[in-house]
Formats: structure tokens, C-alpha cells, sequence
DNA sequence: TAAAAATACTCCATAGGTATTTTAT
DNA sequence: ATAAAATACCTATGGAGTATTTTTA
């Protein structure tokens, strides 16, 4: 059987009529009989009454004819469906972000344009540390996740730059420096640091040590946190010092205060990563979002 | 597109191997690689990412593979459906059945055997006089009916008679004749008779009538019913004397006698009525099992 | 007698087969 | 070097067309 069959049963039946039904599909007649009779014989039963003068459905061809018209209604949606999946327009996708993303207004604008553009594709959030998520990117668990810099490269995922953000330093609001409007690093020599520990912020970790050397010092680490809230909170509690991305000045932490770093300041990069080979719809126009709406911020 | 399409697809889909997938259909692995490449250029997308040494499915692939395994099955069912209905296995059969046929065993044990048979048809039953129910069938509510017999012949209809039941006499306990075992027709000149209005019970009216001017005598009618459970409670008030289906004993009126009628008797029978041409196969069968139930309860 | 489906046959489009090449590991 | 898919080309099945017959109201 082939769907030739249940397209030409469909159209005998709406017509009752051999002759108008071959007309309506653009073919003859007697190939249109032949055909519905190699399906009664596929079948086993007659599906119409051939009364000379009258074509009717038996019961068994109002049945079958019945759900002929539901599979092809079904080929269709199938088919449409497929398309619109190719065109990521349908489907789902698992997005993970770092902690410090929703306080930058880069990746809620990506993640509010994409759901706007593509209202039938199902978005999975989820926030944590750039190890975790590359992690879990590699593992099918996510397929594109907005990060920091990674250490070392992971031949598995294809990483992209999305755009460097300045990186401020966090003082204690009653720490003598706040007093000056702007600091150059090696001001910061001999203070206790408050910083990621290094597994889990490696990249900017090893730019703010990076940072620091040039200017002539190494920092002495006091405290470390895994979150960048937490550190604007160990500061906040005149714990130390530290430098983050410009956008967690979003936190207004009554005992925190931000300030520029005169001269070579290092950067905080927010990049995507997705799995390479990755060919999927959604991928792809979430990658082309994310580089249309930096570019569009001018960042 | 034709089903042979999503058979290829679903095999490739299967066996992530074209080779493999074309033996496991039959054929040769080239046809199979150009008809899946003319369902991908139909869909207009990509269905298989061929990398030399393994194929995988793409989203697209994927959601259409598994669309064509539900179209498929769908059309497997719908086969199954048509065979089915076809044999009458399944469908709907409106039944008809005259008010005195539940006082005889006949239509319950073809009804009860019907429903072991078939249980997959939907019974719908109405019980009513001869001459609705003979309507209701050539008006397309019932597909057959249990009746007795009609006036004339209506075309549109097929009459098929079943068995004649014995007609008794039924005169009220504290009638003189109640003391006699058996009694002839020409007894009951004179007395009151309680019959059906003609035009309800029109074919064994015309029975007893013809009966009793055989017997002698034209008999007086005193009330009209048109169900036979009301001619048995008007015998049973001593409102006169009537002939009824032997199975009307199953009614137990204390005030009830019956008495077998000696010589020549009307007989009430049993007929089965469908539409002339209905070849459903619900009807067929259940009008071949009422032939069968017949011969085997020796009716 | 007329309208419509069935039958008989012919043709050709294309599904499927065979042989070979390409490709990537 | 090998395994597998793609390409090229050929074959032949069977779907569709044309002409005609059969059927029955």
C-alpha cells in the first residue's frame, strides 16, 4: 500500500464518482478503478457498491476512507513538523549561564529576542560555574551555555567570544582607598584579596593574577568564594578587596564601593560555548543572536 | 511522497546504516540512498548526517522518523479496522424488537450469543409494535428488527420469517370456559374480545379474525391495547376473553387463565425485517445467527 | 439507450539493480 | 587499505494512457 491509494480513495469518496475523481487528481479513469481495486484486494473487502449508476461507500470503505483522510492529514503535519525543526522553529534547547550573567543586561536581552523569535521552542535555563556548565554542554545535559574563559581547551566544544567587559575594583566602603575616585592596581598591593578559588574561575582568576604581576605585586589571597555575589558580600564585610566585572555594580551592597582601575586593566570575556558539530536549529540561531545583540550593544 | 518513503526512512533510521537497512529491505543500498535523498529534498531539509563512516539522524531526521513510525502503525491499524469491520466485528447495529419478543426466549438467547460473538459491535436496542419499528428500519434508526407479521410489502424491505408460535386463548380465571382444559374457537362466540387496534398489530389481528370466521363466527370486540402485556391485564379485569403468543404465559396474572385452542388455530409469527440491499456484515450475521438459533432451538 | 465502470492493450516513467567512483579513516 | 555512501548507467516493473466493451437503470 502507498499513499497514491489513500490519496485516490479520498477523492473517489468525497466524489462517489470514478470518472470526476480521475478528473480532480489529473489522471484517467480506468487507472484510478485499477488502483482502488489492487486496494480492496490489499484490503480484503470491497470499499465502495459499483451500482452501475451509483458509487457508495460500504461500511468498511467509510471507515477506511475515514482514516485514510487522518494519515494523510497526518503525512502533512509530519512534514510541516520536520520543517519547522530544520528551521528551529520548534524543538528545545538547554541554555546555561555564569552566576554574573543575569547581572549584565547581555544575556536576559538574548534570552527575552530568542523567545520572542521562537515562541515554540521550549528554553531550559540554568545558572552555575563555567566548569560545570562546559560540563554539562559535553554531556548532552545542556547545549549552549554563556560563560567566562575556560583553562585549556576542550576539543569537544567550540568556544566564542562574545565581548570583554571592564572589571572594576570592590572596596570596602570604609576602606581608606574608597576616598580616591580611581586606583591603579599596585595600590592594591599587601591588601587581602577576596577571589574565585581556581577551579571553579579559573580564566579570570589567572587574568587578575596575570594583572596583578605586571603591576608589580602578588596579591595575598584571604578569602575565596565560588559566586561572584559572594564575594561582593565578603568585601561588603571588610574581608578584603577584589576586582569583578563592571556589571556587578548592579549589587548595591551598602559597604561596597567601585572603582576604576587606572592604566593596564585585565577583562572579564563573556564567551558561549555549544558542542562542535553541533548542527542543531536552535543552536545556530541562538549563536547568530547572541552575535547580532553584542554587536547591536556595542559591546 | 509515498509510504515507501517512511519505510526507507524508518529502516535507515533503524540500522544508522544504509547498506544494512537496504538488505534488511530487500534491495540494494543505492536506491535506497536516492529515495531517501528525494524525501529530503521533498521536506527540504537534511534527514541523516552522512559522515563517512557513521550516519546519524539530525532533529529533523528525528522527529519525521518518529512521525513516520506513528503514520505507519496508523495505517496498520487502519487495515485492521477496515478487515473488521468488514467481517462485522466491529461497528454498530441498531436492533429492533417487538413488545411480546422478551417473553419468548428466542430474541434474548440471539441477542446474548450475538454479544459473545461480536463483542466489539455496538448494540443499540428499541422495543416497539411492528409497523414503527418497520419505519424506524427503512428510516435508517434500526438496521433489522424482531416483529410480527406486516401488512403488504413494503419494497424497501426484506421479511424474513423466523417460526410460528402456538396462539393460546386467555380468559379471565372465573370464566365459566376456564374450567374446561381445551377449548375450539366457536366457544368464544359472543364473548367480548380484547385484541390489538388494527393498525398496531395489524398482521395477527387479521390472523385470529380470519381464524375465528373459519371457526364460524365474527367476534365481538370489546376493548383495544396496543401491547400485549395491557391485553393480558384487560383479560385479567374480566373485560373479555383474547388469543395471544403461547410465550405470553411467562405473565403469571392470577386473574389469567390459559387454554389451548383445539382444531384450527391462527399462529403468531416471528419475522425478521432489514433494509433490501443493506449488505453490512452486523446485519448478515445476526440475521444468519436468528436463522441458526432457530433451527437449533427446533422453533 | 446512455452513462459509467470494467476490460484490454500499450507505453513510458521511474523504482530498483549493477558497476564503479569517491570519501574519509 | 577498507568500508560505506555517492554516482553513473541500465533494466524492467507497473502505473498511467487510449480504445473498447460491458453493465444496468
Amino acid at each position: 500500500m502507498e499513499l497514491r491509494h489513500l490519496r485516490y480513495l479520498v477523492a473517489v469518496a468525497d466524489e462517489l464518482h470514478f470518472t470526476r475523481a480521475a478528473k480532480r487528481l489529473g489522471m484517467e479513469q480506468p487507472p484510478l478503478s485499477q488502483q482502488i481495486r489492487l486496494l480492496e484486494a490489499e484490503i480484503g473487502t470491497p470499499l465502495f457498491h459499483r451500482d452501475a449508476r451509483a458509487v457508495r461507500l460500504t461500511d468498511a470503505g467509510r471507515v477506511f476512507s475515514d482514516d485514510a483522510r487522518a494519515i494523510l492529514a497526518h503525512v502533512q503535519r509530519a512534514i510541516d513538523h520536520a520543517r519547522r525543526v530544520a528551521r528551529g522553529d520548534l524543538g528545545r534547547i538547554g541554555v546555561g549561564m555564569i552566576n554574573s550573567a543575569p547581572f549584565h543586561p547581555f544575556v536576559p536581552r538574548v534570552l527575552r529576542e530568542y523567545g520572542q523569535q521562537h515562541p515554540d521552542v521550549a528554553l531550559s535555563l540554568d545558572e552555575n560555574s563555567t566548569p560545570v556548565l562546559a560540563a554539562a554542554v559535553l554531556a548532552d545535559q545542556l547545549d549552549i551555555a554563556f560563560v567566562r574563559p575556560l583553562l585549556g581547551d576542550e576539543p569537544g566544544l567550540v568556544t566564542e567570544a562574545l565581548f570583554d567587559e571592564d572589571v572594576l575594583i570592590a572596596l570596602p566602603q570604609a576602606h581608606r582607598l574608597a576616598a580616591e575616585p580611581a586606583l591603579a592596581l599596585d595600590q592594591l598591593k599587601g591588601e587581602p584579596f577576596v577571589l574565585f578559588s581556581r577551579p571553579v574561575g579559573a580564566g579570570l582568576y589567572d587574568d587578575i593574577l596575570a594583572a596583578c604581576r605586571r603591576a608589580g605585586f602578588s596579591p595575598r589571597i584571604g578569602q575565596e568564594a565560588s559566586q561572584v555575589t559572594s564575594i561582593v558580600n565578603l568585601v561588603a564585610a571588610g574581608l578584603g578587596v577584589s576586582l569583578v566585572p563592571a556589571s556587578m555594580q548592579q549589587i548595591h551592597s551598602d559597604g561596597v564601593a567601585y572603582r576604576t582601575i587606572l592604566g593596564d586593566a585585565p577583562k572579564a570575556r563573556m564567551s558561549l560555548v555549544y558542542r562542535r558539530g553541533d548542527e542543531s536549529a536552535t543552536v545556530r540561531n541562538m549563536v547568530a543572536l547572541a552575535r547580532r545583540v553584542a554587536g547591536v550593544m556595542g559591546l
